[in-house]
DNA sequence: TAGGTTTTTTACCACTTGGTAAATACACGA
DNA sequence: TCGTGTATTTACCAAGTGGTAAAAAACCTA
């Protein structure tokens, strides 16, 4: 018995909800969920308001839409992190993936970072259910490597946050960045930066 | 000739602006600029709107007068950092006072950490004009060191940069953080692994 | 191309928002 | 205790907000 109730949607429709998540992503990610408003969002979709509440409920429903469709993408690449796989290897791959996110899905990483800062009211149990047991399991797994000599000893739980929180700052952070550095040396430097800095951190 | 066209604030002046702004550190820094309103702060501060815009012209002003005061708590630590000290102790003592700042000042973190996601609407030219150079100078004190072999050659603006991720981290990531580690480890094992990751990093 | 269906627009509405004017209450030194 | 400047409240407003109803337009298939 599959769950029948909703008919596909036309193409219209996967067009237009598109656009208006793309623009309600632009809007949410730098205002935050209080700052933005639709008449933004419908500027930026190039949709009038009503008639992007033709397609979604309300305002909370589109950014709920935004954070699960997030939470997904958020996951991924701590998921892919193999236990099977050399830890050195995986752990710095793992660092580059985030990197990429950072530079590849600005817009995502501060729309989690706004959400965040805002004390996670709409994300809060998402974490817990979805993130948690995944940062379990993944701390978990580190501890094993440490153990077997693979890894030097640090807390998996504090790697992990300096993991996020170096790469993540690339993309929450980069109207200073772009203060204080000239646009060329940032992408480049920011790898090789952190990759010297996990690999001195993490070798046994 | 001193800019005497302000006579000196009555207690109650005092006072009350004092609470206006703590108020509004507490909206601002967890809304955002465009998500906080005036009410929030009124009913925050226990003063009535038209009473607070008696103190302050408008809520740009408040904002403005909060970013100015942080702009001084923020530089501070590094502007402490000594060029006569001992490299390694000098940098590990920048990283505990930043550390030290995410524990104390969460609220200014944050505060800090939205006008920045924002894209430094109202900051930018303070940054600019006053960050720059400081983060100028201690990048080139940092070069110093590593050429006279006191530190490990690393990019000096990257690793300001993972100092400032890492550690306000702690206060801005803090809702995610509570959700993944129990409360009491937080606080000691962010400094021993801070400091344990910087040294292995730093050394020569 | 006629018909119903989907999509979009127009015209609203109640509530919130930043801000103001003026009247009122308060503090405090002479 | 009186008077004067200070502080606070009351009563507003215009603009912006999320959201709705219903008509109009566009779309699509028979």
């Amino acid at each position: 018995m599959t769950t029948g109730t909703e008919k596909k949607p036309s193409r219209i429709q996967l067009r237009n909800r598109h656009r208006i998540l793309d623009a309600a992503l632009n809007v949410f990610s730098q205002h935050g969920y209080r700052g933005a408003t639709l008449d933004l969002v419908a500027k930026e979709a190039g949709i009038s308001k009503p008639n992007i509440l033709y397609y979604f409920s309300g305002k909370e429903e589109i950014h709920v839409t935004l954070l699960n469709q997030l939470m997904e993408t958020w996951l991924d690449p701590l998921i892919e992190m193999d236990a099977s796989g050399d830890p050195m290897t995986e752990l710095l791959a793992y660092v580059q993936r985030k990197l990429d996110m950072a530079r590849d899905l600005p817009r995502e990483s501060r729309l989690f970072a706004n959400e965040i800062l805002q004390g996670a009211p709409r994300m809060g149990p998402h974490l817990a259910s979805d993130l948690k047991p995944l940062f379990d399991e993944k701390c978990a797994l580190i501890e094993t490597w440490i153990h077997e000599g693979k890894l030097a000893k640090v807390d998996p739980r504090h790697l992990i946050f300096s993991i996020w929180s170096t790469t993540q700052h690339y993309a929450d952070f980069e109207a200073q960045i772009d203060v204080l550095m000239p646009k060329r040396a940032k992408e480049d430097g920011a790898t090789d930066y952190l990759n010297a800095m996990f690999t001195k951190l993490l070798s046994p």
